[in-house]
DNA sequence: ACCGGGATGTTCT
DNA sequence: GAACATCCCGGTG
């Protein structure tokens, strides 16, 4: 009923790839949902990206094949997951932003025990990270292979035909590329769309 | 609803 | 030592 995305669909720069995610579904141990935002992080040439100094230990993965998982640590508390895209040596990555449950929602709510609301449980990138339980091991790790059961798959939803559109979130460079992408209209995105004006909270 | 600030520690200069 | 691809809480209107 649903397959697991190859490594063929990663192996494209990161501004094709972002927008195709939309309607996939994460699935990590216990726990499933569908990706409604992305940004894409694409070549070394993009000034919003963590790959825009070069390799360091940290960017090493987004240097690396397509299909793997860039897992980042920010402001002392926070993970987000990123897949890796391009070919390798080619520094591709899309952040997922934002994912609505459709598995495992008792235990996202566990995880996620601060959040009041449902449509709180992972409408960002920490919270998505979070409710999925992915952290620093899983950084690296082959989705292809469903390494540590995570991976991303294909349920027949097609990605949609206009996808929203806006600039990034929370970036101090590369700020004016509209490389951020949204289903349009819908209520679990983690900010307000700009072309549609579609508030999530 | 909107805004301001604190938490907390890794990463790279 | 500064920056950080964030989140949460408490203030005010």
């Amino acid at each position: 009923m649903s397959r697991r995305v190859g490594r063929r669909f990663f192996e494209r720069p990161a501004l094709e790839v972002a927008p195709d995610l939309l309607n996939k579904v994460l699935v990590a141990p216990g726990v499933a949902g569908r990706i409604v935002e992305t940004e894409a992080y694409q070549g070394a040439d993009d000034p919003g990206s963590h790959a825009y100094r070069g390799v360091t230990p940290r960017t090493e993965v987004m240097f690396g094949p397509p299909g793997h998982l860039y897992v980042y640590f920010t402001y002392g508390m926070h993970w987000c997951a990123n897949v890796v895209t391009d070919r390798a040596g080619t520094p591709g990555a899309v952040l997922i932003r934002a994912v609505v449950p459709i598995r495992g929602i008792e235990a996202m709510r566990l995880r996620r025990s601060r959040a009041r609301r449902d449509v709180d449980l992972a409408n960002g990138p920490a919270k998505v990270a979070q409710a999925f339980a992915i952290d620093g091991t899983h950084d690296g790790i082959d989705l292809t292979g469903a390494h540590l059961g995570v991976s991303i798959r294909d349920d027949g939803t097609a990605p949609p035909a206009i996808p929203a559109v806006g600039v990034r979130i929370g970036l101090s460079k590369g700020q004016d590329l509209p490389w951020r992408f949204a289903v349009p209209d819908c209520a679990e995105v983690s900010r307000p769309h700009p072309t549609t004006g579609h508030d999530a909270r």
